[in-house]
DNA sequence: GCGCTATGTAAACGATTGCTGACTTGCCAA
DNA sequence: TTGGCAAGTCAGCAATCGTTTACATAGCGC
């Protein structure tokens, strides 16, 4: 109690009929209806999740803003076009690829990876791989998206203690986009034993092929 | 002379002007303007490149249908629809795969897979390999698509000598993933070193890969 | 309490999509 | 030579795309 607003249930009466609160911006907490933070954030959720699965032609702009919850318009007001939306999507993942891959080692990376293609969160570590490799045309967006992948291999290069030369660059490159593909093919089709293969079914196979490909090896 | 038919150059006069024949369907070698066949199979060749390239939704039917030099309602009347020319381009693909894709030994499965990625003529492997991760949501090409890998991999596994339990297949579709994966980030992407390391340069790292991957292994 | 601005809504725009029907026209058989 | 039919052309359909515009309204400063 005491709370500088009364949280009871919010309702809103249109003409149209009377519908709970919170279908367009609310937050679960039941704070503020009109938050462009607040909105700015579903959008991204949403479209993040739909161009990954999608891809980006086929994820259409109300499709996102009815996943999100919010109107379409509102794409255009805060992302100015669809292909910006994308941009900052891609800025997000790279972002937060950033901050969580922190320093790792070699012998924790087949165990990570195959955490995240099929970890506990894997839905979201899925999304956020499988936006790597949508492809929307724009310039800016392909810019962005070989950045990210650039310093992903970089920090697995140094992880592994390869000699940052194009000759070790090129295996940790090939390490990623070989987890990428393995994303996808989870993802997008229903190919048994891969597609429900559990993080204990693949973390052996993942150990032995990121080792072979990326264990320091000499001259 | 003598022959039965004049091949002198053919022009179109329509109200429009006067053009060369043969903008439509007609053979470098100059024989058949109106056939079926052929038109059937430059519809196919401009799909697969179409439809690899660009994906299913972003690849449309009157740039194919431009690519082949062929009408637009052509497609229509040879193949239903797009998504039954998408069938076709898979179904396709699926053949050619299970003609060239022999009896193949494990220790060759690498330098054939670097072949297929950047040898002579990684551009038509290539496209093979995308086609195969193009999903346009129909029911019917998933089937198809999902049928190609799972005999693809089944032949790799038995290839490679492993044990066809799920175990073993697991392996063996882990690195048809792998594969795809490095195929899609070769392409639509400008990594480097990865975009443009030739052949020698992946021999290397793939032989390490798939040996550790898909070597026989006891208990 | 009042008015201004940020936020959200509704409706429509032109462009493009896949597709179709009515039509020409080349080509082979009789 | 000439019908008949397959092959190809053309114009336009309805649906959907991304985007814009004009309008409502919530919420905060005064």
């Amino acid at each position: 109690m005491g709370g500088p607003r009364a949280k009871s249930t919010i309702v809103y009466v249109t003409p149209d009929g009377v519908y709970p609160g919170g279908v367009t911006s609310e937050d679960a907490t039941g704070v503020r209806r009109r938050d462009a933070a607040a909105t700015r954030r579903l959008l991204l959720e949403a479209a993040r999740r739909r161009f990954a699965a999608d891809g980006y032609t086929a994820a259409t702009v109300r499709d996102i803003a009815t996943d999100a919850g919010v109107n379409v318009a509102l794409i255009n007001r805060y992302f100015t076009s669809k292909e910006g939306l994308f941009e900052a999507c891609l800025a997000g993942v790279g972002d937060e690829l950033g901050r969580t891959v922190g320093d790792v080692t070699l012998d924790r990376i087949p165990h990570d990876i195959a955490a995240r293609l099929a970890g506990p969160h894997a839905a979201q570590h899925r999304t956020q791989l499988l936006l790597l490799l949508r492809s929307s045309g724009d310039e800016k967006a392909e810019a962005i998206r070989v950045e990210i992948l650039r310093r992903f291999a970089e920090k697995m290069t140094a992880a592994a203690g390869l000699r940052p030369d194009d000759a070790g660059i090129l295996r940790a490159q090939l390490a990623l986009a070989a987890s990428i593909g393995i994303a996808l093919l989870r993802a997008s089709t229903a190919l048994e034993p891969l597609a429900s293969a559990g993080q204990d079914d693949l973390v052996g196979p993942l150990t032995d092929m990121f080792t072979a490909l990326m264990a320091p090896r000499d001259a």
